[in-house]
RNA sequence: CGGAGUGUGGCUCAGUCUGGUAGAGCACCGCGUUCGGGACGCGGGGGUCGCAGGUUCGAAUCCUGCCACUCCGACCA
């Protein structure tokens, strides 16, 4: 008997998308939904994610020359009120702390009203404030610049909907602030980042995306200019995966962040901040996931080979178990060009076999080994893609002799990699149409002009629209017209091969594309 | 904070209209047979039916109030 997931994926059906994303969060173990409201916990498999993806990442970070610190998670309210825009864009969603101690009041605890913080603390929703109030006593020479700082850190934003791993209150993520002595080194930072994040993206998380500059009205609050990369879910909408800002000296000017020049000069720095976080892993179950549970990219799979055992309570189990070990010692024996080391496990728990297998299948790991008495007498094992688990209802098992299996496992590691990468980069490039004239056509390509409660879309995907970057009134006045179609202006890609033509919105001659989609 | 919906074992839900001893599937525990494509048989544990009132001989079911969660909006990594 072959079961899918409860919930299949429907890339034609809207709401049954969240549904399916919840299955697999659940099916897979990754995470769930938290007692303690707008809150997430994650569980092992999920936290071994993140963790495959924080040492990937942390790597690339330190290889371009930034170097991790800590601060701290309260913030003193008056630091954010320095930076008006930076304020204003937070302030609807800060947890405040304005008490410090408890009291017992006729056996019911209480905020003790006498304990009032004289100044209210802010959990932190990003660091800018607290990392700049460093920076303005750290820095005082051009000699101390550039300033390359990373955080691995836990923010809360008090969102209104939340969304296990896409949008939860508390958050992990990793962000980098840096503060440059000019302009230029500054972007090149940004650029620099969010190269990373693009290249990270792909080849570590097997996501494609486009990274490209939001327009002025998607800024990060206190932002110059905001990039992001975005990642397009089987759904057709897209999630920004990540974002890196130049912030120009709104922050060294609103916290005094200077320093003397080789000319002696006093003069504020032009800052950066950049980052990721823990809606990758909500990113890469959308992209990856199929109707039996989750399929993770070797990179970032906690156990990138599983072997299961077929136990029968039978004298020769001894045999199967030492086969098995035998082969999980050759895999994890030293490292390979592909990753820095094979994680392989055999999984000796007492459940039956075929429930330990599927259990793997669900979770996710790349490949799952099958040894029992036929192999170990054989010297060969069975095992399966999770990549390609199936060929039409048959599950596509393979049968090989052991010793080929340990030299080729680490290259079908890599095999899978691609697939899943190659897979999910046809999905982006076949479903995001150029060749649209007119608003109304977009209207007409979403479906939004039935207002019935289908609200059957006829196109999922994004749009690369010619565009003459408006600002102010008349960009306000596209984004609203936009917003009656339940679509926003993504980015404006970096990669502009293709622009020309006549502004979709103003109808003026284009000078680029900006991208357009439904968005998480 | 607006609109809609849902709260019943760990999970997914039926039962509510029409009040009468708390149910199913999966999961879990025991025994046995199994095990190489998501097992089967027998036995078992686990729920004050979201909370508080009310009506009634009797409430998961009817009434009132409250709370929580989910989805759609507004907001966002």
């Amino acid at each position: 008997m072959q079961r899918a997931l409860s919930v299949s994926r429907m890339t034609g059906n809207r709401s049954t998308f969240p549904e399916w994303y919840q299955a697999i969060n659940r099916e897979a173990d990754l995470a769930e939904v938290s007692p303690v409201r707008g809150m997430m916990i994650i569980k092992p498999w999920g936290y071994g994610v993140w963790e495959e993806m924080q040492r990937d990442l942390d790597r690339r970070i330190k290889e371009t020359g930034h170097v991790n610190a800590y601060f701290p998670l309260f913030i003193p309210l008056s630091f954010f009120a320095k930076e008006a825009e930076h304020v204003e864009g937070f302030a609807k969603e800060m947890a405040v702390v304005t008490h410090h101690r408890l009291k017992n009041v006729g056996g019911k605890l209480e905020v003790d009203p006498d304990a009032k913080l004289e100044e209210p603390l802010i959990v932190r929703p990003t660091s800018e404030t607290i990392i700049g109030d460093a920076f303005q006593r750290w820095i005082k020479s051009h000699r101390d610049l550039p300033m390359l700082i990373n955080q691995w850190a836990n923010v809360v934003r008090w969102e209104m909907r939340t969304r296990l791993f896409l949008r939860t209150s508390e958050f992990l993520w990793q962000e980098g602030h840096t503060a440059h002595a000019d302009a230029a080194d500054a972007r090149a930072e940004t650029m620099r980042m969010l190269e990373v994040y693009r290249d990270f993206s792909e080849t570590t998380l097997a996501v494609p995306v486009i990274a490209g500059e939001k327009p002025e009205n998607e800024r990060f609050p206190g932002a110059v200019s905001t990039f992001s990369i975005e990642a397009m879910m089987q759904d057709g909408k897209a999630l920004q995966a990540g974002t890196s800002h130049y912030l120009g000296q709104h922050f060294a000017h609103a916290q005094n962040i200077r320093f003397q020049s080789a000319a002696g000069e006093l003069e504020y720095c032009h800052t950066t901040s950049w980052g990721v976080s823990t809606r990758l892993v909500g990113g890469v179950v959308m992209t990856h996931g199929d109707d039996d549970g989750l399929r993770l990219p070797p990179k970032i799979a906690p156990r990138q080979i599983v072997v299961v055992p077929m136990l029968r309570d039978k004298p020769e189990d001894a045999e199967v178990l030492a086969f098995g070990e035998a082969l999980v010692k050759a895999l994890t024996k030293g490292a390979h060009a592909f990753d820095e080391r094979v994680r392989a496990l055999l999984d000796t728990r007492g459940s039956r076999s075929a429930d330990k297998r599927w259990e793997w299948v669900r979770r996710g790991a790349p490949l799952i080994v099958e040894v029992g008495s036929r192999d170990a007498a054989a010297g060969q094992v069975t095992f399966m893609r999770r990549d390609r688990l199936r060929d039409g209802d048959k599950i596509a098992s393979q049968v090989m002799p052991l010793a080929e299996f340990i030299a080729k496992a680490p290259v079908m590691l890599e095999e899978i990699q691609a697939s899943l990468f190659n897979d999910a980069k046809a999905m982006l490039d076949g479903n995001i149409r150029t060749d649209i004239a007119s608003f109304a056509d977009l209207a007409d390509y979403y479906g939004a002009v039935a207002d019935d409660e289908d609200d059957a879309v006829a196109f999922r995907g994004w749009v690369k629209a010619p565009w003459s970057r408006p600002t102010g009134a008349a960009l306000e006045a596209i984004e609203a017209r936009l917003k009656t179609l339940k679509l926003t202006l993504r980015n404006i890609p970096l990669d502009q091969s293709g622009a020309g033509g006549t502004c979709l919105f103003t109808g003026q001659p284009a000078v680029e594309e900006v991208l357009i989609a439904r968005a998480y």
